[in-house]
DNA sequence: TTGTACGCGTTATCAC
DNA sequence: GTGATAACGCGTACAA
């Protein structure tokens, strides 16, 4: 005899003999048991449960060609900026029948091709995945996919199929505009990792200041490396004893902006009064901080959420009211921006 | 005629066709390239690169029974306790033919259940789960999956297969005793959330006091509430309003650290001079906290890297050194609880 | 509402 | 070293 053993696991012909039922009655039962009358529904589940069936999910997939998987690229798993959106992914996607894959690029557009490939050899159901600035393969292959793809954190006019985010470039305008308003003069700004979002933060920046005279690229610091509070507090150092005139900062993320605080403080430097501080994104930290820290809020959770909501639209042939959703974001200013009157 | 159409993609057919061989060449040349003569693989590597071949995963793991998943099922994605241990398992995993299936299991061990349920679906090649309290049922799934399984971030005796991290209860005693040694004297405990781990936190905590004569029960605060800094700086300062005489707090992590910190800062309270903080994980950001903040540090990335070590060692057959890998804490202490001499 | 027959794309088995 | 053929477990198409 020359037959395989499986994995030894009952499979939907095991329930269906012991229901004593066909099988095809058996994948009605799980898949949409309406169609299914109650007593034999009944002896089914019986089964499932006597026989501790677990359906195979390679196997459906490779049957029915779809894959229930919704591929999700990130290019972090340590920044919170993306925790918050991915626990809204999985929030929604749970109830559902689909499946997330997440995979990790490391800021790395190389490896973000590389993960496309490999999930596309899932047949995925749809594709999330982080900003617009995809290699020209990688954006090849997300508009040869056939399942939707949505592009989050961002919006731009050109998306490879639906997009939702906002204006990273906007916000740093906001940025810029508030520590002018706020009566800073001589305003800096300190980058870390500079990723393309990053990067267009830094141009909305420089243009809210340019527009209210207050730009000097002098007092722009920036790094590759990455972002976190101990490199929040040495480039503000660093940028302090290069131009000790500076009085206020912009930085390109809410855990530069913390280290930038804590930096000043280990150096006695009053925040805001000697220098004003200003995040980007408004994690819990920044109104908890002391001086509690002025930042950028942007609705990460409902960038995750409206994402799979949109998937769930287009995989039941919706058509959506709009390809590119801009929730905006929301300028939070608390003490860190306040200073007293100058005298 | 009764054919169905495929997704349309090229399948390993085409690529035996167009290179004028059998599929199982081409199936050997992409898994084991060595046993197929350089010629023919030569032709059939050019073939996949003309047709853009990408084999179809379920296909292969429906054939072969193995999925190349690992699973991993952890209680939170936005702990940073978890990200850092994720990013490393995703870091030891990309490069071999593993993939990661990730799973949120929210701190409800019911829908950790349910997500195992749904993994063993899918034939995987390993677990990896947080924790040593699942349900009774779950338990049972683990132990009868016929794969490796490494239970993380804890120790214990009696593992269902693997395990890797380090003892909980050691790590609140050490910073029980930590608190004892620099004087404080009316020691308490904010514990947020409690699962299982903050729980064994509190209780070697509360027995490294107990051991000095400091175990004052009236002075420990928990809450099922998730952790934040905001709350950390609420139950400080509840604490404080029950308590006046409170000198010292053990927070059951970081964040709640940090927020007590920033709770005293707020109402002008000096630590560590008129209260003492310690935290727990040693996050980046208690380092450079002003003051900064001592905690018991754990080496998160390395629990990672270590289960999916133990996973490919078993997945190649070896037998491991041992089956339970404490890789242990060590006490940072900084300037929260370095208080000047009582006067 | 339920069942029969076959195909999904790949790999294990056995033969050459 | 290479190939023919039969599984792998399930879903679709069609029939009853």
């Amino acid at each position: 005899m020359r037959k395989r053993k499986g994995a030894g696991r009952p499979t939907i012909a095991d329930v269906a003999k012991k229901a004593e039922v066909s099988t095809i009655t058996v994948s009605r039962t799980l898949r949409d048991p309406a169609k299914v009358s109650t007593a034999l529904r009944e002896r089914i589940e019986a089964a499932i449960a006597a026989l501790d069936y677990v359906p195979h999910s390679h196997a459906s997939a490779l049957a029915s060609s779809r894959s229930n998987i919704v591929g999700v690229i990130v290019p972090s798993l340590t920044n919170n900026v993306f925790a918050d959106t991915l626990r809204a992914i999985y929030d929604e996607v749970d109830p559902s029948p689909l499946q997330v894959q997440l995979g990790n690029s490391r800021y790395v557009a190389a490896e973000e091709e590389r993960l496309i490939r490999i999930f596309l050899g899932q047949r995925p159901s749809a594709l999330i995945v982080a900003g617009g600035d995809q290699t020209k393969a990688a954006r090849a292959m997300l508009e040869n996919a056939d399942c939707p793809v949505v592009q989050i954190m961002e919006v731009d006019p050109d998306p490879v199929d639906m997009m939702v985010g906002f204006s990273h470039y906007e916000g740093g305008r906001a940025a810029g505009m508030h520590l002018v308003q706020q009566g800073y003069r001589r305003i800096g700004f300190i980058g870390a990792r500079m990723d393309p979002r990053s990067r267009r933060r830094m141009e909305g920046f420089a243009e809210g200041l340019r527009t209210a005279g207050r730009h000097d690229p002098d007092l722009f610091m920036i790094t590759t490396q990455s972002s976190s509070m101990t490199l929040g507090a040495e480039l503000m150092g660093q940028l302090r004893a290069r131009r000790p005139d500076l009085d206020a900062v912009f930085c390109n993320n809410d855990d530069m902006a913390l280290g930038a605080l804590f930096g000043c403080q280990h150096a006695g430097i009053s925040v805001p009064d000697e220098i004003g501080i200003i995040g980007f994104n408004d994690l819990e930290m920044m109104a908890a901080a002391c001086p509690s820290l002025t930042s950028i809020r942007t609705d990460r959770y409902e960038i995750g959420r409206t994402a799979v909501d949109m998937i769930r639209a287009a995989l039941e042939g919706e058509r959506p009211d709009q390809k590119v959703v801009d929730l905006g974001f929301e300028l939070q200013a608390r003490q860190s921006t306040a200073r007293k009157a100058r005298r």
